[in-house]
DNA sequence: GCCCCGACGACACCCCTCGACGCAGCAAGG
DNA sequence: CCTTGCTGCGTCGAGGGGTGTCGTCGGGGC
């Protein structure tokens, strides 16, 4: 009574169906998950049982009998094949990327992606002739501030209970790392800022908006309560306005005008400021940049950073800071 | 005469030898491919013909006749499908490491990666209640820098010659954009600062190592012959020895000593500049932050950001520099 | 023009998968 | 303790689909 049905992509759908290890799923749920998916996939439980039996031969997925159910379950949730096949250049980017995102990122984040990490370095070793660190190196400007740590269960619960829109009790030690307390939290946002995770959320039954970071959270427990959400509430409007993260000055643009010295402008060359980036050389072999920006602070921590390699013209309510910066590090430093 | 083969399987690996749309595969290739692969899968030709045929019914491949041969290559190469299933967590931290990548990799490299952060996207929109961009933000400092972008043609060539270790031609603009020249280069690395991707090479026969940008190219075509490397060349010290790009300042290390404002060091109580970080509030309520860094110019310029807000105590050389800027700027700025 | 190679249609064979049935074991409920 | 219901698993018969083989066709290469 063989039908038109077709085995390989029944098999495809069926290992997609079992999820990573903690989590399993009954042979019923995934016979159920595939009738779901398609109506051609319909077989008997029988038939789900025979093809996970045979699949659990050639790839890593094993079951735990549970009660009287098998409960089948990814063992290395490393284990990670795709269709097609990764190309080497993307392998080569994607391990651009994880270089990149090092030491921005929290590892405990990273360590989500490891198996496309992971796969890129396979497909690498395949193929490349010589040794991929001697191939690509990332720099970023800065000092490599480490980020801190996050348990990897708190993280777990912080993303569960965004997406699913939950409350999540947790552990929550203060800033001199004295005491805890367990809080009661709506999920409302994750913002990532220089290696650092808040979860922006609402305590309790407050009202107010407040940040909490990651790592010094622990024990979590999801609840099975819906997250609170204040009216109105937009992550991306909360992070414009609030000092602690996009510090704003104002709403509008500057219209910049910064003097660089030749060595600092070789950036600005390359990238641009803004859509309306113009560069002009001077006489004196330095450089007139000139764009409309957002007025924002990390715009000034940028340009102080040049020292005296950058002079800022225009407008003149920032040449003034800038002047005042000078006069208060002068006093600083005692010249 | 069917052996003890596993259709399923093999249709699998099919999938997996089938390169995406630009480069294709013989029929015979394939088959060639899989018996490499493992043994069990040595079928005739007629057999892997069939398969394609029936797989390119459910799956996006297609086959071009060239030439008396058949070549199969996937049509839609974001068509990603991978085993087990991305999970949600997983998505969610693609879509941040997608967001955080896109303003610092330039724009076509990063289209290599496409096929994922679609992927996360699909998955995201299968799970996800509300909408993800309100529930994610990433922040940088710094003002945004709009990377020059690359041409797609100059990216996929300047990979190839990396990865297969061969020399390459290509047009290059000269700075001011005047007039472009061919050149043959030999790969030796690629550095990405910024956004802005360096192709680390030798020109022609010649043995200086050089930088070239990535978005002064055009017109790339790789050539067959073996790229010349200098012997000893190594990326990893290159980049460190190269002033523009790491600037150490020295190969010892700081005993830094920094005094930061209340403001300032919200950064550093939750980051960790070294191991051996430490911080002190002081009575006044700066902070003071001691750690053993290394002697780089972007540590300078980091530092120099805060302006008054950080003060160098230690080493007496770097304070001294600092008076120096402090005392330039003050020139610059009429104080 | 000859020859080789690859695609493809046809066909027979038989392995492999599928559904069906039955039995055993376990948990829950009466 | 027995019953009931569900699941796992062994077995069996059927037939459909995958497989090798052969033959034909057509396009390049020499």
């Amino acid at each position: 009574m063989r039908k038109a049905t077709d085995t390989t992509l029944r098999s495809l759908a069926m290992l997609q169906a079992i999820p990573a290890h903690p989590r399993s799923k009954s042979t019923r749920q995934i016979m159920d998950d595939l009738r779901d998916l398609d109506p051609d996939f319909d077989v008997t439980v029988r038939s789900v049982q025979r093809s996970l039996e045979k699949l659990s031969v050639k790839f890593p997925i094993a079951s735990d009998t549970r009660g009287r159910a098998n409960h089948w379950f990814w063992v290395d949730k490393n284990a990670l094949t795709q269709i097609p096949a990764m190309s080497a250049p993307t392998a080569f980017v994607l391990r651009l990327a994880a270089e990149y995102l090092k030491p921005i990122m929290p590892p405990s984040v990273l360590r989500q992606l490891d198996a496309y990490f992971q796969q890129a370095e396979r497909v690498l070793g395949d193929t490349a002739l010589g040794r991929w660190t001697d191939k690509a190196a990332i720099i970023r400007r800065g000092p490599p501030l480490k980020p801190p740590t996050v348990r990897d269960d708190v993280q777990e619960a912080v993303y569960s209970a965004l997406l699913d829109n939950r409350r999540i009790e947790v552990g929550y030690r203060n800033k001199a790392q004295t005491r805890s307390e367990r809080i009661v939290l709506s999920p409302l946002g994750l913002v990532v800022r220089d290696g650092i995770a808040y979860l922006v959320a609402t305590a309790w039954n407050y009202r107010d908006v407040r940040h909490f970071v990651l790592h010094r959270m622990s024990k979590p427990s999801l609840l099975d309560e819906a997250a609170k959400t204040p009216p109105g509430f937009r992550l991306a409007s909360h992070v414009r306005e609030h000092r602690r993260f996009s510090y704003p000055r104002s709403t509008g643009k500057l219209e910049l005008k910064v003097l660089f010295d030749a060595d600092a402008a070789v950036h600005l060359t390359e990238s641009r400021l803004a859509a309306d980036h113009r560069t002009t050389e001077q006489k004196d072999g330095r450089v007139l940049v000139q764009a409309t920006v957002p007025d924002t602070n990390d715009l000034r921590w940028w340009l102080l950073g040049f020292g005296s390699g950058a002079e800022v013209l225009a407008p003149e309510t920032l040449r003034a800071e800038f002047r005042d910066q000078a006069s208060r590090m002068g006093a600083t430093y005692g010249v």
